[in-house]
DNA sequence: AACTCGGGGCC
DNA sequence: GGCCCAGAGTT
């Protein structure tokens, strides 16, 4: 097929030199699929970098605990994937005998590995016929051929797949998921591509149909909530603090923060109290910024409020504030631990 | 089928 | 501000 052929050409001639591309390592192709989820080449790179180096093969990321392996994902976000990781490379190391499934079918009960994460290993690891769709995919497909149904539909997912699996080299089905993908990267990029210089734009439909700046066409989600949050940072007379692991189900499961007063709305200084209701060890509280840092999650937007709480006292819980770079924490706080001088404090 | 889960980069 | 990124899991 015409198609086929020009973008694995054009691979040939355009393809980056990244390290994953280098090997056919299971464990090193597995490690960059699960950071390059929803994350640009860029981001992820470093990280991939730091993995390798900290944990060679899978039996160091199996026998590693949770909290230093979410401790080098810090700053990389959707921090279930470090989890399932972990998981994964345990189950991998002791019950698989440090031997990765070597297809599809089964690459897909791993924990953390979807229908394009097992296309992608399956294919470039064991050279099966499985068609990889991300989301260069999408935007490739759909401009090419014109397709308005939604990306993020069911029936969506179903035509593109299929497609995909139609148009896929079965003679070199690695080289044909690595070549669309990263012709949807570099040259058929979000906004603005130079259609001037693409091979394929000739039977472009979108570029025929003046499209391009449509599609693909996705299904809008609502508008992110607004939540109001107010961390407590101790300062004890002993140069101590406390860092709390959040548990249950939602953001930043098992990192650690600031214990945290959630309000329903900014409060000032007269409601935290009111809040709080510090007791007698609390010598005098401030407030770090003036202004909400507003962080902005895919879901959600944080107003938060660093309150600052000198204390002559605080529980067993507490720990050294000269620890407290050790643990995993979310970027909010972390940029809060670079922003505040902790050393001015004691 | 809709929702949840991060953080950075681009326009 | 809105959208996107080598998506997956849960409800």
């Amino acid at each position: 097929m015409q198609f086929t052929k020009t973008l694995t050409n054009w691979y040939s001639v355009n393809k980056r030199d990244l390290p994953w591309r280098n090997t056919n390592n299971p464990y090193y192709i597995w490690l960059s699929e699960i950071i390059l989820q929803q994350t640009q080449v860029k981001q992820g790179l470093p990280y991939y970098e730091a993995f390798i180096a900290q944990y060679p093969t899978v039996y160091e990321l199996a026998n590693a605990n949770e909290e230093a392996v979410l401790k080098l994902w810090q700053g990389l976000g959707y921090y279930s994937r470090a989890r399932n990781l972990h998981a994964t490379a345990k189950h991998i190391a002791f019950n698989l005998e440090g031997v990765f499934p070597d297809n599809y079918k089964d690459l897909l009960l791993l924990k953390g590995v979807g229908d394009y994460t097992a296309s992608a290993i399956a294919s470039f690891c064991y050279n099966e016929v499985a068609a990889v769709v991300d989301g260069n995919v999408y935007r490739v497909l759909s401009r090419f051929y014109g397709i308005h149904t939604p990306i993020n539909s069911t029936e969506g997912k179903k035509v593109f797949k299929a497609l995909a699996d139609d148009l896929i080299d079965t003679k070199n089905p690695a080289d044909y998921n690595q070549a669309i993908m990263e012709f949807g990267a570099v040259q058929c990029k979000p906004s603005s591509p130079d259609c001037s210089v693409c091979p394929l734009i000739e039977n472009c439909m979108a570029y025929r149909n003046n499209e391009i700046g449509i599609l693909p066409i996705k299904i809008k989600n609502n508008k992110p909530k607004n939540k109001y949050f107010n961390y407590l940072v101790y300062v004890s007379d002993t140069d101590e603090t406390i860092l709390e692991q959040r548990r249950g189900k939602g953001i930043w499961q098992n990192l650690y923060q600031f214990p945290l007063l959630e309000s329903k709305k900014s409060i000032e200084e007269s409601e935290f109290m009111e809040l709080f209701n510090p007791d007698e060890t609390v010598a005098e509280i401030s407030l770090f910024n003036e202004v909400d840092i507003i962080h902005k999650l895919s879901h959600q937007h944080l107003h938060t409020k660093f309150w600052i709480i000198k204390t002559t006292s605080l529980p067993e819980s507490s720990m050294l504030i000269s620890e407290i770079e050790n643990y995993a924490v979310p970027i909010l706080i972390k940029n809060f631990m670079d922003a505040f001088n902790f050393q001015n404090e004691i």
